[in-house]
DNA sequence: CTTTGAATGAACTAGATGGTCCATTGTAAG
DNA sequence: CTTACAATGGACCATCTAGTTCATTCAAAG
């Protein structure tokens, strides 16, 4: 009946096991639950991977390699770039949750082949473009300046208890997105123009 | 020789399950670790605080407590808001890690008595002061607006991965503080006045 | 000096959990 | 058809760990 298949095999324990890191953590998660999520015996995640700290490295990379297309992405000014960023988010919250994991429970966190400097480094890029276009203060550091803007778009989702204490609602419900998109925009136009006077922010729907 | 000492038994157990829950978290912590670094038996642990979970929780709202006079303090401009943010987080780095811990290990974060709202409320307020001051847009939420502000500040020390990405360097190193000071800097005044131009920002040294 | 109960220590337990062993089966090549 | 090996299942194990038991000690009250 199930014809063997090692591919789909390790491809259905990365992503049961993807839910799992991002719920739990590399300490929190049970190997046995990834197994059983996986509908795969135990025994083939030490088959295809060595260890527990070896499938959530290899979880890890799967995901980065899965952003970087839709991190890499330039757009025409900050305001989409804002917007972008947190779009790319919501679609799939597991993301942030395993990039804290990783800062949390990873002292060493290295890129080998460079491969996630580069995608970082596409995004400064970015951001010097529209330096020198005016959209941005031409004189702020672009890497300082690159972190500061994906650190507004990322921050709510990263800590939701102060969000919801700063905002009176949790992130990522319909409506609380609205009003983010909202509030982006105004603040991209207040770093872009002199008069900080955003015209009529729409509250953008999906 | 050890005279007994039910409340500084209590105050050593914290501050070592502080260290502890920082360092590993809920699941990743060691109680064991907690008991022999507060030169305690894990008896005591137990005795005083229910179980693993009570004395995380207890932990979470001391430093919560410890935190808010820092927190209150309000500042004259922006500038000063989001450089004292940043000097706060500094001076306690396992403060922010404890955040992030609650919010990926912590499915309910209430606040029973608002203490903590309180706190944040009042950072609310002033960033209202400083809108109607004309120091910040005066049409941004309030509430988005001030943590869009500590986003910017705390980011950083939140994903140190990704911040090595971008600046090239980790955070809290002294040469980096200076940078991200001088960028805050200029942030501020851009959001602040028109035009852009940060007079001859100097690299502000520790 | 005794009594009494809070405070403490050391050894122990039950259960969970990462990881392994060994036997088996599918499959591709000869 | 046989051989050989990759892929798989399921039981098993050693260890770790939160939490407990029970006896003991200190200190304050009488």
């Amino acid at each position: 009946m199930t014809q063997r298949d090692p591919e789909q095999m390790q491809r259905k324990i990365l992503t049961a096991a993807a839910k799992e890191f991002a719920r739990h953590g590399l300490a929190g998660a049970r190997v046995d639950r990834i197994a059983a999520r996986a509908k795969a015996s135990k025994r083939m995640i030490y088959y295809y991977f060595a260890a527990k700290e070896g499938l959530f490295l290899a979880v890890l990379k799967g995901k980065l390699a899965e952003r970087s297309h839709a991190e890499v992405a330039t757009h025409p000014d900050v305001i989409e770039h804002l917007i972008a960023a947190q779009r790319v988010t919501l679609r799939d919250p597991d993301y942030v949750r395993l990039l804290q994991w990783e800062a949390l429970e990873q002292p060493r966190h290295r890129d080998p082949d460079g491969a996630r400097q580069a995608v970082y480094e596409d995004l400064i890029d970015a951001v010097r473009q529209e330096q020198s276009r005016g959209q941005l203060p031409p004189d702020a550091d672009a890497g300082h300046l690159a972190l500061s803007l994906l650190g507004v778009a990322l921050f709510p989702y990263v800590l939701p208890q102060l969000t919801e204490m700063f905002t009176g609602q949790r992130p990522a419900t319909g409506e609380w997105i609205g009003h983010r998109d909202t509030h982006l925009r105004m603040l991209a136009a207040a770093l872009t123009q002199p008069s900080a006077t955003a015209e009529h922010a729409t509250t953008g729907p999906a």
